[in-house]
RNA sequence: GCCGCAAUAGCUCAGUUGGUAGAGCAAGGGACUGAAAAUCCCUGUGUCCUUGGUUCAAUUCCGAGUUGCGGCA
């Protein structure tokens, strides 16, 4: 026996766009299988986004054990590499346990580093560079990578500072163009995939819904005792929710508009979410109740 | 009741000196390899309110009607 006919651990993926009830399914998932739950959701683990996240409590949890939720200060920066890590050694826990890993989220990049095939350039995240980089103009980015790397400023959009700038800080960091460090690796798990989603109709009217029931629930309040806390910094202004409650705080929006507008912008998440879990052809789609 | 003004894409509006029209937002589709709830790309046929008239040709000019908004009674 060689470890070449060691059969691929068996794990369950839940995918779905925001409000299309995975948590629910994940956690019944879990209680008949004996399973535990990986969150994959780069909000969720920023400790304090709860409300505004949907954030499952612990009646939701039922008991069972949530992994990668509440694993970082909102200062800290999370990122795909990180929660590969880390959702590894929860996944080999878990089994070790003897129990099902059920990995259930909405961030389709984690899904695609951590079950399926996308290899990240392995360097840590060149945090200088980048803030040098953000100091100059589109223009200047542009021209400074196509003296790096003329195939991905040929492909670059000229307005996409952040690619840009990863593009360049990627070369610079590996000495790797952009087209070689893409790499692919074989999955490492035999994945059943899970989708969750309703008529674009009802999700849209699901997602009103739930920002009303947030709002109730006291999205405001945490809103104020996050930036209390934490100042304006990135990962609040930059969240869905916290950045157009802020927006109402600092009156730039009456309520009305803010509420308006993130339920809008909540729609048009829920429409990137899919585009990531359309091209995954393995996807089983259900129909969420 | 009379007098003005308006009526064009789901919404707000621009425009055509008469040759059937275009922006923003919304919406739809897509990309994404350690910031990803981020960031970015693509997509505009709609009885130009209805109906007569003038004209080779009317959404555009003229008349009437309808609806809305002002003003005067």
């Amino acid at each position: 026996m060689t470890e070449n006919f060691v059969t691929k651990p068996k794990i369950i993926a839940i995918v779905g766009p925001t409000a299309s009830g995975k948590t629910a399914y994940a956690v019944e998932l879990a209680k008949k299988l004996n399973g535990e739950i990986i969150s994959a959701d780069s909000r969720l683990v920023y400790r304090g986004f709860d409300i505004g996240t949907a954030k499952p409590d612990v009646e939701e949890r039922q008991g069972i054990k949530h992994h990668l939720i509440d694993v970082v200060e909102p200062e800290e920066d999370y990122s795909a590499g990180l929660y590969e890590k880390h959702a590894k050694k929860a996944i080999e826990d878990i089994l070790n346990r003897g129990k099902v890993p059920i990995v259930a989220g909405g961030t389709g990049l984690y899904f695609r580093v951590l079950l399926e095939n996308w290899d990240l350039p392995e360097f840590d995240p060149d945090v200088e560079l980048r803030a040098e980089l953000q100091k100059l103009s589109n223009l200047q980015l542009l021209d400074r990578l196509r003296e790096l790397d003329e195939a991905a400023a040929l492909e670059a959009q000229l307005a996409d500072k952040k690619k840009i700038i990863r593009a360049i800080e990627i070369i610079k960091n590996t000495g790797l163009p952009l087209n070689e460090a893409r790499r692919l690796k074989a999955p490492e798990y035999d994945v059943e995939w899970i989708g969750l989603n309703l008529p674009r109709e009802d999700l849209y009217e699901k997602i009103n819904k739930r920002v009303d029931i947030m709002v109730e629930n006291g999205l405001i309040e945490e809103t104020q005792k996050l930036l209390n806390k934490h100042g304006r910094i990135k990962n609040i202004i930059e969240t869905i929710g916290y950045k157009e409650i802020t927006a109402y705080l600092d009156g730039t929006l009456t309520l009305e508009e803010a509420l308006e507008k993130l339920k809008q912008n909540t729609r048009n998440y829920a429409k990137r979410q899919l585009t990531w879990f359309n091209k995954n052809e393995e996807i089983n789609w259900l129909v969420a109740k």
